[in-house]
DNA sequence: CTGACTTCGTGTTAGCATTACACTAAGTAA
DNA sequence: TTACTTAGTGTAATGCTAACACGAAGTCAG
């Protein structure tokens, strides 16, 4: 019956506690064109070497979870703001870490692509960015579970506007904006329906610029 | 650059890293009537010592937060199955507790009223239901932010069939399904067009029996 | 017994939102 | 100048949502 609760916290109780470390781990999603793709790291020592993973590191004194993932994140992709980060959540099996207790929270960072610096592998290991639906198997830990609840998670997120504005430049065109669309959803979808909807949204408005490639120029918008 | 990550896990890492005392508090909600309840304690000693909390407790050894939850569940309430529970998410702010590093991962139960004992202040903290839009004030700790994203939360879970099961009696009137619709959503629903939606959705069944009270006998149903 | 009371249970219509669907416009590049 | 590619536009049918009122079945008090 003894009802272990905050007032119990002393030295005594922390010995009993399990003590673990504690990291963040950062699913950072891009897109590529029409395609979701999803930053990894492979694994430069043991366990797991060689192995892909999600990038993350442990949280250090004074210093919260959100703040361990957004310092790995700018790390990672030198991204320096414009971005968007939520916790996903947090995963504690005892035996989720061969080495001992460590405990994760996992954030989804969302970063345009245009404001990525080119990928550097930094140290030994490697990075890369890989299909977030078709991520390379096996990933370390309980990497591919994160990744799968990060994606499940950023689908139900789509219409959250700051989302979205963190995966398209400053101004953008309709097409680019429905990129950004089928590209989480993971379907098409038919334009003019798309169009209508956004505009009748109000969600974005018209800028004065266009966006001028091989083809026919494009109007620019940004959110309001 | 130092790009710390897993593979850096020794003894002078976790010397470096904030070494943090890891809890799970459990936001219990149920249903009285028609009004969304949650269940507090009075704290019994310092910091916050007569300030109404969510109930918690720290993880022990081998276990994974979502033990300690279910554990500190089962001791507040004396529940036995039926209920269900999820992860809301992680407080790691540095200064959220006054006596050192205490991370907390939160996490919303729910619970039918009729599987639960009485209240029973075991110990020398009181225990009571309040209403979850309206909790007492101040609540210890980030335990309001808490709460606040435990009622979001469930506002959004409400159409997740396992969440308003584990609300509910193994067999229940329309009118107490709608009850419950009504006490998440803090607002009142049409009823014949809540009928025929539930109806019309496939998600719950007739049985044989009827639940006889002080007027009409009602109909009683159970999910499929 | 009977009348007052309370909760149970039932359909239709109008408005709104969603879906399906195809061609012309404007530029580039060979 | 012609072929090619992407941008940009409207209508009709369908399904979903929301508004709305009354008779049925039981209890309880007198």
């Amino acid at each position: 019956m003894s009802n272990q609760r905050y007032e119990n916290l002393n030295d005594y109780t922390l010995a009993k506690q399990g003590v673990a470390a504690l990291s963040a781990d950062v699913v950072t999603f891009t897109i590529h064109g029409d395609s979701l793709n999803v930053l990894l790291i492979e694994r430069g020592s043991e366990p797991f070497r060689g192995v892909w993973a999600i990038p993350g590191g442990f949280m250090r004194k004074g210093e919260s979870l959100e703040e361990t993932a957004v310092r790995e994140l700018r790390e990672e992709t030198g991204v320096g703001k414009g971005f968007h980060i939520t916790q996903i959540g947090t995963w504690s099996d005892p035996k989720r870490d061969p080495r001992g207790r460590v405990i994760t929270t996992a954030f989804a960072a969302l970063v345009d692509a245009t404001k990525l610096k080119p990928l550097a592998a930094t140290d030994a290991s490697n990075v890369g960015w890989f299909p977030a639906r078709r991520p390379p198997a096996p990933l370390a830990f309980d990497h591919a579970e994160i990744l799968k609840r990060s994606v499940t998670w950023l689908e139900k997120a789509l219409y959250d506007t700051r989302v979205v504005d963190a995966l398209l430049a400053d101004t953008f065109t309709l097409s680019e904006l429905q990129d950004v669309h089928e590209a989480i959803l993971g379907e098409a979808l038919d334009k003019r329906n798309f169009r209508k909807r956004i505009l009748a949204s109000g969600t974005i408005k018209e800028t004065k610029g266009v966006r001028r490639g091989k083809h026919r120029p494009a109007q620019l918008y940004r959110f309001a």
